[in-house]
DNA sequence: ATGAAAGCGCTAACAT
DNA sequence: ATGTTAGCGCTTTCAT
């Protein structure tokens, strides 16, 4: 028994396959008393336009594909571990149902065993792209439509740039940076991650500028991104053995390497917040609830997903990208790793 | 500047279009050199075969679905907040990939607001399908191949019923029962959620029999599912206030109500492990780093996604499902909050 | 307002 | 081993 096909209803209905097609898509005009046929028949056949055939003709799936780089790069099953894509690829999902659009989760598609169907999306959302990012590349020289989440380092945006969703690393950064000052911090260093994106290195570059401004002696380590702590616990060492005065405040991007900078600072002696502060620069339900509670900069996933999905959708109608100047992105949330600690209290 | 069709590169290596397709698909036979210049002059134009077209004619696109059914349910944006979920899809996806599958997340495709691609997935994974399930009553009409995962209440596998994981929900009742069991708890009480899945509904019957095996009083609260601890709240209250001694031990079938029960308990005076023993039934960060720890059955949703995608690869190409009897999933985690507490320890 | 017909890019009989 | 050809189900000129 054959899914019913438009000829199937075209006959029933006693119209033509044109006219089942055109009811359907609302083009050309046609007779409501024959759209009335027309649906009736087809209601009765349980027919249902194939999405394939559609696509075929239209050149457009109604499908967008979210790649997921971190499959590559981590350990795979556990990429929703990481508390941003997670939350992120729960938006994207909504957003693109809304707009009537199927949110495929891809791995890097420029590889050779990328699943077929990944390149039938009709377009592409990369977060965290990374500097001369391959894929951009091959999405660019393709023509296949894709916005980025995060710039592409390198590419600046304004001239013939990928369009892409502010994430506003550098607000953000300074948000942070400012607040360890406010609580008293002056030995504040930078745990950054390794790979190339706009993330490490927007926030590495603006950390610079403001310890110049604050007239501070900046202090950075890079780990790689890991799903443990292990690199935080690296990193803290490295703070630690440097020589001189241990750090009072530490911004560390990467959610895990904050948990194992703050067990590491503990083992050696140093209280959190008392002696020092720390703040992650992204939030995860374990910096939440870790003791202390770890302050973190939300980058608000959710809401970045959302942008990345208006901005696709307004490319693959032909609109311009919805504008969000004015309405920032990303925020500081305060918690017990980073309470202010009157002079008094320190012992 | 078109993208190139089996067409151009045929005219370019000199061959007719059924000799390129044959090259690509490994039908028919080729000569090797033939299948080299094939392959060059498919390079030098940078063609891909169109993933659409192909579907069009084999009717087969090479995308799966996984319904996020939660998406309708509880707050959408938070959908990657059930740790049970994210984990889920994230296996999922990558096992697609394994298999050369792309993975959509599509809500519930019954409703009218379906995005049209959703339709176009080969087959589908429904988590979690509840009695009389719309969705898989709408995919068995439509002989559209889709997997569950656990059994369809009142849908008793055997006949005719529709191919799904197990989820092992009775031995794992069982498991924390006789766990709660040997910490000494005797007053033993059972919350779950309110869908009819066979979760809820198994774990309930098993519990039944296994009280009235052990000669203990059957003590059951439903509340509904959601993302907060407010319903194991409510659940903890009724309990305690059902008249008669308090529970000392609870299997809380959601992990957020687990957190719920547990907070509620400590109000009210009762310490864990020590009053009362509590086992979730459902692991998740946020268990992991509560205070004290909660133990949990671990569902392991990796295997399960896993088991699901190869099951439904399978039956999309007509190949018997793999075999997983004998090799279990999911298992207890013991963790704080059902340590043995020895009687001389209790006050 | 309706319909005939030409494809979209590809695969699979069926020749040769 | 290679080529011819008829569609897959649909949209879209272009007639009528």
């Amino acid at each position: 028994m054959r899914r019913p096909t438009i000829r199937d209803v075209a006959r029933r209905a006693g119209v033509s396959v044109t006219t089942v097609s055109h009811t359907f898509t609302g083009n050309g005009t046609v007779a409501p008393s024959t759209q009335q046929r027309v649906r009736a028949a087809a209601h009765d056949l349980g027919y249902r336009p194939d999405v394939i055939a559609q696509g075929l003709r239209r050149n457009r799936l109604g499908v967008i594909a979210l790649v997921a780089r971190q499959l590559d790069a981590l350990r795979p099953e556990l990429l929703f571990d990481v508390d941003y894509f997670a939350r992120f690829a729960g938006a994207a999902t909504v957003a693109s149902l809304a707009e009537g659009l199927g949110l495929m989760l891809v791995s890097d598609p420029t590889g050779p065993r990328a699943a077929g169907a990944a390149l039938a999306s009709d377009g592409f959302i990369v977060t965290e792209p990374v500097t001369d990012d391959p894929l951009v590349a091959m999405l660019a020289r393709a023509g296949v439509p894709f916005v980025t989440v995060g710039e592409v380092p390198g590419h600046p945006p304004g001239e013939g740039s990928a369009p892409h969703v502010d994430i506003e690393s550098g607000r953000l950064a300074l948000l942070a940076l400012d607040h360890l000052w406010s609580t008293g911090a002056r030995r504040i260093a930078l745990v950054t991650g390794t790979d190339r994106n706009e993330w490490n290195l927007r926030t590495t570059a603006v950390y610079r500028r403001w310890a110049q401004h604050r007239r501070i002696t900046p202090s950075t380590v890079h780990v790689a991104e890991s799903l443990d702590d292990e690199g935080g616990r690296r990193a803290a060492i490295s703070l630690l053995d440097a020589g001189g005065p241990p750090p009072d405040g530490v911004y560390v991007l990467t959610s895990n390497h904050a948990l194992g900078v703050i067990a590491t600072l503990a083992e050696r002696g140093l209280r959190v917040p008392d002696d020092v502060r720390v703040v992650a620069g992204s939030d995860a339900e374990s910096l939440r609830s870790a003791d202390p509670a770890v302050s973190s900069i939300d980058l608000q996933p959710d809401e970045l997903a959302r942008r990345a999905v208006l901005a696709l959708a307004a490319r693959l109608d032909g609109r311009p990208p919805p504008d969000h100047a004015g309405t920032p992105v990303g925020r500081l949330v305060v918690r017990a790793s980073s309470a202010a600690t009157p002079p008094g209290r320190r012992p």
